[in-house]
DNA sequence: TAGATTGTTAATCGATTAACAATC
DNA sequence: TAGATTGTTAATCGATTAACAATC
């Protein structure tokens, strides 16, 4: 009982902050950084909610997590929200992490200059085909899946981006998370059953194509039917 | 009054599927598309939730928005299933949709074969780089941006994939609304301000991203004070 | 039949929205 | 000061989870 007291005193604080906030936090960095750099110096929740097409009180409530304090009359200091928000998202210092599967999504990525703005720092790439490997794209070079275990535990990498076809997305996954990887950003349209203390992410395209793709046929259908009813 | 009665009474069964379980779907799909290739018949809910590590009673109540009706017992036939959730979604029939922005991540979409089973068909690529320009990549021509508003018209596109950059974002996606497109999956890490008739759906890579990098922070965090409770 | 599984109705939980006092 | 904006506390809403009856 007393037990099982101390561990929701310790947890409650730490999975703080609820996902649907989480998940809005890069659309206000996004936004206050074009902000920024248009030299403006105060922002209010109100100008946010307007540009981003949210409620101002979700926008305050939002902010308030990162431990900005706003001024009345004037807003919130955009530096200090900025620099808060990246803190969060832990954006503000640089995670080393491997790429597995240089394929055309893959390369895509390793081209990608500004994953440095978001934390992330893709330091080797790895393929099972023999022929891309030793290659170098956009500065990164590919090494063979051979090596992975061996380099996420000898380099102590965290994070992995799975970009390999998603019939071999599990077995990867589950060598990685055997050398000791702590978070997966998995690209492959599958899911990946593992230990529920490894994070995982997916970049879920086909989720918010499904959505898309439903949205649309609603839409389709209610115009039918407004037709019908004229 | 009448009048406002009227049109929820219209409008409330057509946006019915709540978001939450719409962004579940894929998996399902993905799931059940893995264990007919295995010849299995039949599914249970509680087997489809071992798999996904959800829950066996939201499983029901997801898949129940298809329609489909399952036999006690034997759980839920997984090819009517399969059709239906398909269907919920709309991946039952191909939409055109146009690709705007043939860098190295349009590239890469262009190249993604698997599009077909998600309703979609990319039938011409855009760009404003003329180097691009009349190129076939992956057997999809690339044609000048200027065209693309006629095109849109001309051909009576519904989607548009938009992979150009951020600051070229917003100008492309309310030239592509003027002409007419009904939805926009937006890769650009910049939020679109469109008429909220028009459907936007983000990739959110950004937001993904995100959300790993936070949950790795507070794991990190927590490891350290376990070890300084030690 | 007994047991497994579905599907529905009710309870709980958490996020969003509203109301309002505090403050520059 | 008056007015705008913040931040907090309460009310509402919707999704998840629980309980249980129905059925093969």
């Amino acid at each position: 009982m007393i037990k099982t007291e101390k561990i929701e005193r310790i947890e409650k604080p730490l999975g703080g902050i609820p996902e649907p906030t989480l998940r809005r936090l890069p659309k206000y960095i996004e936004l206050l950084t074009r902000l920024k750099a248009t030299n403006m110096k105060f922002v209010s929740s109100n100008y946010v909610a307007e540009k981003l097409n949210l409620d101002p009180i979700q926008v305050r409530k939002d902010l308030a997590i990162s431990g900005t304090i706003g001024k009345p009359k004037l807003g919130f200091d955009l530096d200090d929200l900025l620099a808060a928000l990246n803190h969060t998202l832990n954006w503000d210092n640089l995670h080393d992490a491997f790429l597995i599967g240089v394929g055309s999504l893959g390369s895509a990525l390793l081209g990608y200059k500004n994953f440095s703005s978001y934390g992330l720092n893709i330091v080797a790439g790895f393929d099972s085909d023999q022929r891309k490997v030793g290659k170098v794209v956009n500065g990164i070079k590919v090494l063979p899946v051979s090596k992975l275990e061996n380099m996420i535990k000898r380099m102590k990498i965290n994070i992995a981006i799975l970009t390999v076809p998603s019939e071999d997305a599990q077995e990867i996954a589950e060598e990685m998370v055997e050398a000791g990887i702590l978070a997966i950003w998995n690209f492959a349209p599958t899911h990946l059953k593992l230990p529920k203390d490894v994070i995982v992410e997916n970049a879920q395209l086909t989720q918010s194509l499904g959505v898309l793709t439903h949205k649309l046929a609603e839409k389709t259908k209610k115009e039918k039917m407004i037709i019908h009813n004229n």
